[in-house]
DNA sequence: ACAAAAGTGTTTATATTACACCCATGC
DNA sequence: GCATGGGTGTAATATAAACACTTTTGT
């Protein structure tokens, strides 16, 4: 079976059994949007790509769908690959199509919203890309593709993820303090918030528990470390 | 290039040239839920399938993206193809993948939430399916592949998108009662609003201009008749 | 002692909810 | 005259926002 080019993308071709017909197949790719929250600052990851099209240009981690697998594992599988975090939070945001997003041929894309607790000291991981590194989301660098559409999409929708209450902790390691969770809701939603009142709801929707332990971090009073209540790990809606 | 089938789905190989490697693609379809208003409730509009698989199983309308066309036209095109309305509300619900949701081979399918004003006289539109049918969304029958999972999350879309305030006029003609606009909310919504708190946000949004016409609809006070004020066809954020 | 972040309540403004009667028309 | 949906306002409650000082530690 011959493979014929049309002007636009190519695609592959199926042939089809008699209830369908041949058409061409634009390739699948799922592109992963991994926020986490360094130093108070909403942080993404970027791997350099290391060949064309977009060479040395910064992309979203990502890579095809196999023939085989899920969208979701497809994703979940790039997350490990590229940072080693099994069973972050992991979302679709939605998919990305338009003709000439790639010059090689037409890719549907799958974006992916994912949040992973930002990792304790060795800030760069990867195995895929020649590099990977943190960046921060207000200072992004120029992205291949249409990739800072994809990043627009999916930090709104890690915006609206927020009000999953559970979702701002998956952020955060087993232990935090509650200025630690008050810096995961400024990062995202790009705001102050007072810290009384955040306070309040925090308090209001009962899901930490204090551990006793405190955290020594400076010249001033020390914090109070805080756990999920077990059990709270999927809790819904609140208001903050 | 002889066709390789795998274990589940095949799909259709691509000869990469270089800078990829071969891989099979899936087929990449775009699914509408079409939803309307009619008699103050909420209808989906449903194709009788004609062929195998689901043969005469209700399914969404749909069909496969062309490898040069960009998804929205694509959705843009089955919503003209069955109602032959054209400009309606049309918003990407997100990707629906799973392996072997169609049992022929591996269809990555987009799905589209459709807004569309009630039609007028003749309900059944239609040309491409055997069959296209208005359902109550309360009574929707068993549907075809994946599809009723495609369906609640457009319902979930559609009670999200009303908050962008414009929405809720699409499916509306271009003159409406107040009660023809509560109507639509509470469809969605699927719960009763009161009359005054209603029509009391409605004033505050200020996106409506009475015609100075009314309808007379039974043995009772005739209602006036409103429109959407001019450049407010997009008007956003609100509290209904 | 001082610098720095932790911790803690009250008041005010705004938004939401609950609720009942008269009006205009067709029969 | 009566049945039917159209049309209208106020009071109570709940939610959100504004606001400042004391505490505990490291230097």
């Amino acid at each position: 079976m011959a493979q014929t080019n049309k002007s636009v993308g190519s695609g592959s071709w199926r042939r089809e059994r008699g209830y369908s017909y041949r058409h061409p197949h634009p390739a699948v790719a799922v592109d992963l949007t991994i926020f986490t929250v360094i130093d108070a600052a909403l942080n993404l990851l970027l791997v350099r790509r290391g060949v064309e099209p977009f060479k040395n240009r910064w992309a979203l981690p990502g890579g095809f769908v196999r023939i085989d697998e899920e969208l979701d594992a497809a994703a979940s599988r790039e997350l490990v690959e590229e940072t080693g975090v099994n069973g972050a939070y992991l979302k679709q945001v939605g998919a990305f199509g338009r003709i000439n997003r790639d010059p090689r041929e037409r890719v549907i894309s799958i974006a992916y919203l994912a949040v992973i607790a930002a990792p304790h000291s060795a800030l760069i991981p990867g195995t895929d890309a020649a590099d990977a590194q943190w960046w921060r989301y207000s200072e992004l660098p120029q992205l291949a593709f249409d990739h800072s559409d994809i990043v627009s999409a999916a930090h709104s929708a890690a915006a609206r993820a927020l009000s999953d209450s559970f979702v701002a902790y998956k952020f955060l390691p087993a232990e935090f303090t509650l200025t630690d969770v008050q810096a995961v809701y400024e990062a995202i939603l790009g705001k102050r918030l007072d810290k009384r009142n955040f306070r309040k709801a925090l308090a209001a929707q009962d899901l930490l528990r204090a551990t006793g332990r405190t955290r020594r971090d400076g010249q001033h009073r020390p914090a109070a470390l805080f756990r999920l209540r077990p059990g709270q790990e999927n809790s819904r809606r609140h208001n903050l």
